[in-house]
DNA sequence: AAACACTATGCAACAAATTGCATAAGTTCA
DNA sequence: TGAACTTATGCAATTTGTTGCATAGTGTTT
């Protein structure tokens, strides 16, 4: 359900269009919430339906015309309510972690360059957090939404960090455990 | 996909009904990947369709009937297979982040709550996979398969003491917001 | 001029996950 | 003796997520 509410909170910063929210979803809210253009779209035509959002045709030069989705005080209200229910903590679904279940049963060559890659992908998910942080709340006075975004980029990057310690943490134990 | 894998790699260490299997996510493996028992029924059939588990009907005492899974030689080469192709790294999808995004749209007292109510969650998490150390895995000889779910395990337990700081440093953030 | 990348929207098919319901036998406790 | 709980299996409906495809205009590069 919580994409709706994805949307509809991207939507309290300014009114955007689908593919507006796709990139936003990719650069900003991306390392918490992954989301195609597809199910946007979608999610887009389900809100306008329930009256959350309302939908206008701009007309662009130089462009194909685009439709700009604005929060209505509905859509607010039921953002609103939403935050009050409980946040429900998500199950992780990493099959890495299931490899480690079976290293009897599983190619342990191609199972450690998996490991390396993923180190690799946390280091360069890490340093855009980073750059994000310097970019834009650094040295800045921030209100309250910005200060609350900036809470949330931190968790990110500290939680990359441990990823990558974690995991080369793993890969010093499997090593070990080939020369024993 | 990677349901079909779990219940694999379950396999891989005992035979087991769709019963045991549900029981085994829960109390096992369900801290990287929670699944239902109607989910593991219906990828159960399509296991025995593909010929990667056999199933057989055991009559039990005082029970009812149990139908036993197993795997077969076609599914170890599955999972075998299954283990070189890359892991790719999950998306949390995890609203508390959403919020973060959305303070001045939301209910901050029961925002709050809620975190406070996350905390507890890890916390008992935590002890949880601390206790199933203890039991299962300190001062024992380790075979192959047994160190690599301890790996997993620990990184589970490092993972969720750091979910339980990085939570209360973001309350004391936002408690610091509001007397701003 | 052709090829490619970017902006912009969306449908259709399929796969995976959740929610609610249904069944059935035994066990335990009030 | 009935209510609640545990073991055990599963269907149906709905929602959510992924993959592939289609369209269409503009800008940039070769």
């Amino acid at each position: 359900m919580a994409l709706a509410e994805a949307i509809l909170v991207c939507l309290t910063e300014r009114s955007m269009s689908g593919y507006d929210l796709a990139k936003y979803f990719d650069a900003s809210i991306g390392f918490f919430w992954r989301s195609s253009h597809q199910q946007i779209y979608r999610e887009l035509g389900k809100l306008r339906e329930k009256g959350y959002v309302i939908s206008q045709e701009v007309e662009q030069e130089g462009k194909p015309n685009r439709i700009t989705h604005t929060l209505t005080p509905e859509g607010k209200t039921a953002l609103y309510e939403w935050s009050k229910r409980p946040t429900r903590a998500p199950s992780l679904k990493d099959d890495m972690f299931l490899k480690f279940y079976a290293l009897d049963a599983i190619d342990m060559d191609a199972f450690k360059d998996q490991l390396t890659i993923r180190v690799e992908q946390h280091e360069t998910r890490l340093s855009k957090y980073l750059r994000i942080k310097e970019r834009f709340y650094d040295g800045q006075s921030l209100n309250l939404n910005q200060q609350g975004k900036l809470i949330a980029l931190e968790m990110g990057i500290d939680g990359e960090r441990e990823n990558i310690s974690k995991i080369q943490d793993a890969m010093m134990k499997i090593s070990a455990l080939k020369r024993a």
